[in-house]
Formats: C-alpha cells, structure tokens, sequence
DNA sequence: CCGTTACAAAATTTTACGTCA
DNA sequence: CCTGACGTAAAATTTTGTAAC
C-alpha cells in the first residue's frame, strides 16, 4: 500500500474515530489499563488516527447480526453497513472475512469434539459387547459341562439309541435350543470356535 | 488470450488489553 | 499500587487463487 493511500484510508477514519471515542465514553463497563499516548498534541492526535481501533459493542452487535443473517457480503450490503456504522467498507470487508474464518474455526472445533464423543461412545460400546461375549461363552461352556454332567450319569446307555429317555440328545440338543441364542456356526466364523462340541455331539460314537 | 478488478481464504502480523509474578 | 512479560482476541495486512469483464 502506497502513501497516498495511506494517508485516504487516515482521512477516512477520521470522522468515524472521534464519533467512536465520543459513544465510547459513555460505555466504560471495561476497565482501561494502560493507556499509551497521553495524546495532547498533534503528534498524539495523528497516532490517534492511524491507531488501530476496537470496534465499539454496538457497532459489533451490528456486524454479528448481519452476519448471523448472511456470511457473504455484497458490497452493496457492505456500503450499507458501512455507512450505518461510520465505518470504512474495507473494516466492514475485513471484519467479514475475520468473522467468517473464526466461524469456521469454531465449526471445525464443534465436529471435532463431536466426533471425539462419537468415539468415546463407541469404545465403551465395543467393551460391554466383548463382555457380552464372554458371558456368553461361559454360559456356553457351564450348559456343556452339565450335559456331560447328565450323560455320564447315565453311563452304558447309548447317545443314539433311539429307544433313550426324554433326556436323550435329540432333546437336548433341540434346534430351537440354538435358536434361543439366536446363533448359527457361521457366528463364531470358519473356527466354529465353542461350537464344535455340538457338532461333535452329533457325530459321538458312544462317549466322549 | 491478456490485463484488470474485485473478492475470498489462509496465513501472518500488529495492536489492545487482561493477567500475573 | 506499579511494572513488565506473557497470552489472547480482534483488527489489519499479505499472499495466493479465482471469476467476471
């Protein structure tokens, strides 16, 4: 940027910046701490010119709800707002664009966290169905125990004998004991992995 | 096509101000 | 209290890219 411009864009805050101060004073909610440039001569007044200016509330409550309205801004929009809030368009065009970047900022931040709880959620989840499996299995595992229990109680009578007892293992192993369950072989993938001893059952010969 | 203008996003710098030792 | 270092948010600038004319 070039001198002349420099010193246009100083002339342009100039109206703008001593309206600023006069609102200001009146709105003291925040302390002012340190207060740079005891600003009473022209030196002082010129770096009063070129400073650097915080927009006032009611100016930024202007801008947000512009931009709660719209995110673009149309430079007809911008003139506008501009003018309404003595403000040179390029602070209302750069205030735009901080505005949007910060929104987009806080919008990442949003879908990161979550995101994060989406993750959370799902590593608890995936704890209490391992655990699930694992009662299960030894559930599985305490019924294999009691049927063997049942079958060497009974010691000398064949498995397959059609002519056993309403114990028999046609009965014990009834489909709809595995339907229960709601599992297939397939469950427990190629291994059949706690599913073999059924199958077995099938196939046993006399004991195990 | 090429130069110009206007604008946006992203990155960076500058400034104001609060906090704290 | 005062002061300087430090951190942070916001304003402004720079860089780069793109679309319209």
């Amino acid at each position: 940027m070039n001198n002349d411009d420099q010193m246009l864009r100083i002339s342009q805050y100039y109206s703008g910046i001593y309206a600023q101060q006069l609102t200001q004073q009146g709105e003291g909610k925040t302390k002012r701490r340190r207060k740079k440039n005891k600003g009473d001569d022209v030196n002082g007044a010129m770096m009063m010119m070129m400073r650097k200016r915080k927009l006032s509330d009611e100016q930024v409550n202007f801008l947000e709800q512009s931009f709660g309205h719209e995110h673009k801004l149309e430079s007809e929009r911008k003139d506008k707002l501009a003018s309404e809030l003595g403000l040179d368009p390029r602070q209302v065009t750069v205030w735009f664009q901080n505005r949007r970047a910060r929104w987009k900022t806080k919008k990442l931040e949003e879908e990161y966290s979550k995101l994060k709880n989406e993750h959370e959620t799902n590593i608890v989840d995936k704890c209490r169905l391992e655990n699930e499996v694992l009662n299960l299995k030894e559930q599985m595992c305490e019924a294999k125990k009691e049927i063997q229990r049942v079958l060497t109680e009974r010691d000398g009578v064949s498995i397959n004998s059609p002519t056993t007892s309403s114990l028999s293992m046609e009965a014990a192993m009834d489909p709809p004991f595995l339907g229960e369950f709601g599992f297939d072989n397939s469950f427990y993938g190629p291994s059949h992995e706690g599913l073999e001893w059924v199958n077995n059952l099938y196939n046993m010969p006399y004991h195990m």
